[in-house]
DNA sequence: CGCCGTAAATGTAAATTTACGGCGGTGCTTTACT
């Protein structure tokens, strides 16, 4: 920052200023108009930037729409020093780096990305607008964060803040399927700690835990807007045989007005949908990851022009898609976690017009999820895996993965499911490069794999009581807003008389559970839990109250995941589940 | 776990039932080879 800029951390710019307004906010609001032309900014929006020029970390949860990219181009405008932006998918960098460069480089957006999709020369050149001080916007993956080169240059360049896209993936991705998730919180360190802004559009208590912890965010201003989306009309209908399901909802689909997404789970059921409801005269197509890159994006293009009304997709479809008219999101097959529906049911009624959500829910269709969640490697490979970097460690030190994986004849996803239990396991460390080295080369193989396969029970454990939530939501007769806001820690507004705009209120059978809920005897109803409050069961272990009715709560724990328990259980044995001591 | 497709079984002509193996999602990166 130069002499006699003006500079909202400077404390001359403030002395001058106290007399108007709040001069942070003012001069933000200012930076809003002059360089994004926004006229105007949200609360949260303000407070986050506001939080950052402070210098504290934040975590923004706020819906898509709401303007989370304008938080980190503000913050980064306002920050001395350039801006790292870590997002998931490359084409959402490439969004991201098209609206940056509506506003042109005049306004001091200039964005570079650095990924492998592009080629090294277009990657030099980003370095150089870099080193020039040209460009304040680096958007990458976490992948790239790996590489020792780009760390160290990016510690070079002073970087004044790490925002951390779509943070949500941090917990959904980073155990399994892109580790390197988890690393994120070690290049905080790396960078000489930038502040850290975590943004998501979609994450329960826990998830917003986990998020703070794995990033080492530094006592967080957490911004949480609100979830509920009155516009969504939310419906479950419940089939027994998978046909009768498939007609349902092709035979649904063709009569909703408007463009809208199906979701199935596997690839090929998309591609069956999205021809029945071609042949019924829907312009449909399907979408997965199994797709060349081409189709996806013309399937992504057609949508959003409007001559794709319908697309069938995998969980695949739907980071980045900005569409604000889709008028249903139906689900053939139910999603791995409330987590993901609602990141799904989301996509629809952005305009706030009314748009449907609805669930063809089979209670067998869980078993793929299960199926899914319980995925980790087998204990020959992790005991392959072990005893081969036990081994190198002992000769060389360490290992590229690279070499160990040609050695095991590992497939690419097994070698780094394996890999990544044993590090979390403590077992191995991933070094510069992607080299594995042994911790301890004193602790046998057989404890390490042992160690490992906690872990991975631990995480199966926990993902399937996740699906078991979203059991929950298909079965409920109570609310389904309720339902879902209670699972995100909000209660709803409307009070008693339920939301008024979901299948279980229409049809009186909320209602009806709420009348359930005024016979539970006294001493049962006394037993009031809050949302949020520590508890330690018995067997259980340490966890957090996540839902609290009449008579039952529902609590996640560290150890096991979502169980439900009855009060009545608790009322007659008061030591079986206690509040955690302070 | 539950599905789908294939092959075998059934039992005498074509078609249905049963048994069984394989498969199922999300993306980055890097490297070797057309």
């Amino acid at each position: 920052m130069t002499v006699g800029a003006e500079c909202a951390l400077c404390p001359a710019f403030h002395q001058d200023r106290r007399v108007k307004l709040a001069p942070l906010s003012l001069r933000i609001r200012k930076l809003a108009s002059t360089r994004l032309g926004l006229k105007s900014l949200r609360p949260g929006q303000l407070d986050a930037v506001k939080a950052l020029a402070k210098g504290k970390d934040v975590l923004v949860v706020m819906p898509t729409g709401a303007g989370k990219s304008a938080v980190y181009q503000l913050a980064g405008l306002l920050l001395d020093g350039p801006t790292v932006v870590v997002s998931p998918l490359i084409a959402l960098q490439r969004d991201q780096l098209a609206g940056l460069a509506r506003h042109g480089e005049d306004a001091g957006l200039g964005a570079v990305a650095v990924n492998s999709a592009q080629s090294q020369g277009r990657t030099d050149e980003a370095w150089e607008t870099l080193t020039a001080g040209d460009a304040e916007f680096v958007f990458l993956a976490p992948e790239q964060l790996a590489n020792q080169k780009v760390l160290e240059r990016l510690a070079e360049l002073k970087v004044s803040l790490l925002a951390v896209d779509e943070a949500h993936c941090v917990s959904a991705w980073g155990h399994d399927f892109r580790p390197h998730y988890l690393r994120i919180g070690d290049v905080v360190e790396a960078l000489g700690r930038p502040r850290v802004l975590a943004l998501t559009a979609t994450a329960a208590p826990p998830v917003r835990a986990e998020i703070v912890e794995r990033l080492r965010m530094n006592d967080p201003v957490r911004i949480v807007t609100g979830f509920d989306r009155p516009n969504l009309d939310l419906e479950v209908r419940r089939f027994v045989d998978a046909r009768h399901k498939e007609k349902a909802v092709v035979e649904r689909v063709v009569e909703l007005e408007g463009s809208g997404l199906v979701y199935s789970a596997t690839r090929r059921s998309t591609e069956e949908y999205a021809e029945q409801l071609r042949e019924k005269g829907r312009k449909a197509r399907a979408y997965h990851a199994g797709l060349k890159a081409a189709e996806r994006d013309e399937v992504h293009a057609g949508f959003l022009s409007g001559e794709i009304d319908v697309v069938v997709a995998t969980s695949a479809f739907g980071m980045g898609i900005n569409k604000a008219d889709v008028r249903f999101v139906v689900h053939a097959d139910v999603p791995d976690s409330i987590d993901s529906y609602y990141q799904e049911i989301g996509r629809a009624g952005r305009d706030g017009a009314p748009a449907l959500a609805c669930l063809y829910y089979r209670p067998e269709d869980l078993s793929l999820r299960n199926f899914f969640a319980s995925g980790g490697p087998d204990e020959e490979v992790l005991s392959q895996v072990a005893g081969a970097v036990l081994e190198h460690t002992r000769e060389d030190g360490s290992v590229p993965a690279g070499e160990l994986r040609k050695e095991l004849d590992l497939s690419h996803t097994k070698l780094t499911s394996a890999v990544n239990l044993l590090e979390q396991a403590g077992a191995l460390r991933v070094e510069e490069d992607a080299h594995l080295a042994y911790t301890d080369v004193s602790v046998p193989a057989a404890a390490a794999v042992v160690a490992a396969g906690e872990v991975d029970a631990e995480h199966t454990r926990m993902d399937r009581s996740r699906v078991e939530m979203m059991r929950g939501y298909a079965e409920t007769t109570g609310c389904r807003r309720e339902f879902l806001l209670g699972y995100f820690g909000e209660e709803l507004e409307a009070g008693d008389a339920g939301c008024g705009n979901c299948d279980t209120c229409r049809s009186g059978s909320a209602a009806e559970q709420d009348e359930v809920e005024e016979s539970v005897p006294p001493e049962v109803a006394a037993l009031v839990f809050d949302i949020n409050e520590r508890v330690v069961h018995r067997e259980w272990g340490p966890g957090v109250v996540m839902r609290d009715e009449a008579d039952r709560i529902t609590v996640l724990f560290e150890q096991v995941g979502y169980r439900t328990l009855a009060l009545a259980a608790l009322a007659a044995d008061d030591e079986l589940l206690v509040r955690e001591e302070q």
